[in-house]
DNA sequence: GATTTTGCTGAGAAATAGCTGAAGATTAGC
DNA sequence: GCTAATCTTCAGCTATTTCTCAGCAAAATC
């Protein structure tokens, strides 16, 4: 699966390269707009994700310009968080969705999903670690079929981690994947998360094995 | 299901595409008056989408050929607001029904059922959650027999909470069906409507369990 | 066994989500 | 055109969530 990025800010850039690559994605960045436009009048790719504001030639201009070329790859926009109003521009343009930014890895990951649709994900996955399960499709978890209530950063926390069954991840993988590329977080919040997680998934099933395991000098799993 | 859209603007054939793929149908899209022809003369559809307004080869012009070709798949026909709504002109043609752009996504999807009219839903499906139901033949909601009178929106929005019961859907997503595509409205606008849904089908039932819930962080469900 | 590093946790400040009354815009009916 | 109903936004309030801090516990290192 080819993903081409097109944003001038090379943190972003940088950082939305490696998670996808992490996710085994092929990932081309363009830093600029004309360069981004020739990348993806030449190549093939599955997804464009296009910077909305763009020096030299901007987001919309490159939609609508592949667009004439009768090039229907997806295209994934991103908009700063100011200039909402312009979805309507931006759709015209042909672009097949909308994030704004700063967004969270993890819901990126989710827009480029429904955009590629797979069908083993499309609406509603299921979870299942043990006697855990996650269901994307009304946000519900479940442990021994006693429903959990869980906040909705304890809740991506969860899914991710559940993502990479018995995978360990480090808090600097959960803070970039979980929270968004310009919230810097502690380490500690992590800690913290992990720990409301263990109050509501393991605690209360003393009977059953803890699933929350922390590897400790590398970070946390599940399974 | 196959679905064949013929839709020069981009921005509402992907709209539509991906929110019927979401209901489970498959569906085509030609972005070209004559592309579409050619699609709907070689392939089998269900349905046919076709904006009245099209360059190359209008959807008047398709629908009449089609019809030539005895060729009676439902057509139903996409005109823009201001375009003359010559009814008698579009029907003669062969068109099946009517719809006026722009369009929210239920009222797609009602005329849709109506026209494919699965033996199920013939003449107007009645959806029920609990002792709330809604009878899409007249419009009228009932809550333990007793009749609730509801605006359009009002309407509109009940419908789509009962067709994905005990699934939460976030604001996002309810604006997208429930509002028509080019309206930007807030999602404080969701939480209003939810606020007379309930003054309507749960304040008035105190002594039975209250229907809509919210989940805080994620969005509503009703069930 | 002392020290350092790493992780855990209770408490609290700051930020945010959701609810609601009210008021301005828009639309439909007459 | 006028009026009434409906649609949408706004502002203020509350409860929850988010995040940090500081102190403690456990493990690793010396």
């Amino acid at each position: 699966m080819r993903i081409l990025v097109v944003e001038d800010e090379h943190k972003i850039a940088n950082s939305v390269k490696r998670g996808l690559e992490q996710e085994s994605y092929a990932v081309d960045v363009a830093y600029t707009g004309s360069n981004g436009y020739d990348l993806a009048s030449v190549e093939e790719y599955d997804l464009i994700i296009l910077d909305r504001l763009l020096p030299e030639m901007d987001g919309i201009e490159i939609a609508k310009k592949l667009r004439e070329q009768k090039i229907h790859t997806p295209i994934l926009m991103l908009t700063a968080k100011g200039q909402v109003t312009d979805r309507v521009e931006g759709l015209d343009a042909g672009a097949d969705d909308y994030l704004v930014k700063p967004f969270a890895f993890e819901e990126l990951l989710a827009r480029i999903r429904a955009l590629t649709r797979r069908p083993k994900d499309s609406l509603g996955m299921i979870l299942t670690v043990s006697d855990l399960m996650l269901n994307s499709a009304n946000y519900e978890v479940k442990r021994s079929a006693k429903s959990i209530q869980l906040s909705s950063k304890e809740y991506a926390l969860l899914e991710y981690l559940m993502r990479h069954p018995d995978q360990t991840l480090t808090k600097d993988q959960i803070i970039s994947h979980v929270w968004n590329y310009d919230a810097d977080v502690l380490p500690n919040t992590v800690e913290v998360y992990i720990g409301y997680l263990r109050n509501k998934i393991d605690k209360p099933f003393k009977n059953r094995p803890a699933l929350i395991q922390t590897v400790r000098g590398f970070g946390y799993k599940i399974g």
